[in-house]
DNA sequence: ATAATATATGAATATATGAGCATATAGAAA
DNA sequence: TTTCTATATGCTCATATATTCATATATTAT
């Protein structure tokens, strides 16, 4: 991939709020949606955009389909690792969205009940 | 300046190849389009976004402006100073212009010089 | 089989972006 | 002053992009 192409992939703040959160572990669509709150097919599309170009891979389960972080890119890319790691972690939106994956993890909820469970970070006690 | 558009601005062909340049001397608009082999409005454009997002400066002298890197961006982002002197060396362009970049200082000509002379790299013996 | 659910995709729209051309501006030289 | 030169800017076109809505697909559950 070259690097100009790399860059426009990651100069998104959706795409760039997806990377964050799944960084260091996979998460299914539904996840990722419920953490960032944004819309089903806007976040299809831009996971799609990222799978494409190899940012990200994705394993399925079932119907669900789980995405994590292509981590070739960090060696073949040396800013890469700094800018997820270092930089990244002080844009805008990243609190506010780990804040919620931690959350979300110590909710010991998974994918498979998510929706059953109609989760919603506003009431949650944690 | 926000994350997601300081990585708009790098993520151009024209533009990485613009810092690419800049990144350690300052040069003239005129030594960027030679260099480059870009035409003079678009040039003039690409270099204004870097200038409004403050990723590159300038200083005048005479009608000539001479831009350069804004070295603070390599202390406020980490990712940053391995993308350019890194990442970026193994990009498409990157050693075509480099090496334009230090043959056009071997020919010792300068900025004000430049049109001139009608500077041609083809014709250049270095 | 049908119904329900998770995810993907097509179509429509709005907006953004880059490129090229022509022209404007500002400063220097004559 | 006029002329020349370096750079910037306005206009237009073509293309790219993100977003939303509606629908399609695939898998599971009944």
């Amino acid at each position: 991939m070259k690097l100009q192409l790399f860059l426009k992939m990651l100069a998104d703040e959706n795409r760039l709020r997806i990377i964050n959160i799944i960084k260091d572990n996979a998460l299914c669509v539904g996840e990722i949606q419920t953490i960032l709150g944004t819309q089903q097919s806007n976040t299809s599309k831009h996971l799609d955009k990222l799978k494409s170009n190899q940012i990200i891979n994705y394993y399925k389960e079932a119907q669900r389909v789980f995405y994590f972080l292509n981590k070739d890119l960090v060696k073949n890319y040396k800013f890469f690792e700094d800018l997820i790691y270092t930089d990244l972690s002080k844009s805008h939106y990243s609190n506010f969205d780990l804040d919620r994956l931690i959350r979300y993890k110590n909710s010991k909820i998974d994918c498979d009940y998510l929706k059953e469970v109609n989760f919603d970070f506003e009431q949650l006690k944690i």
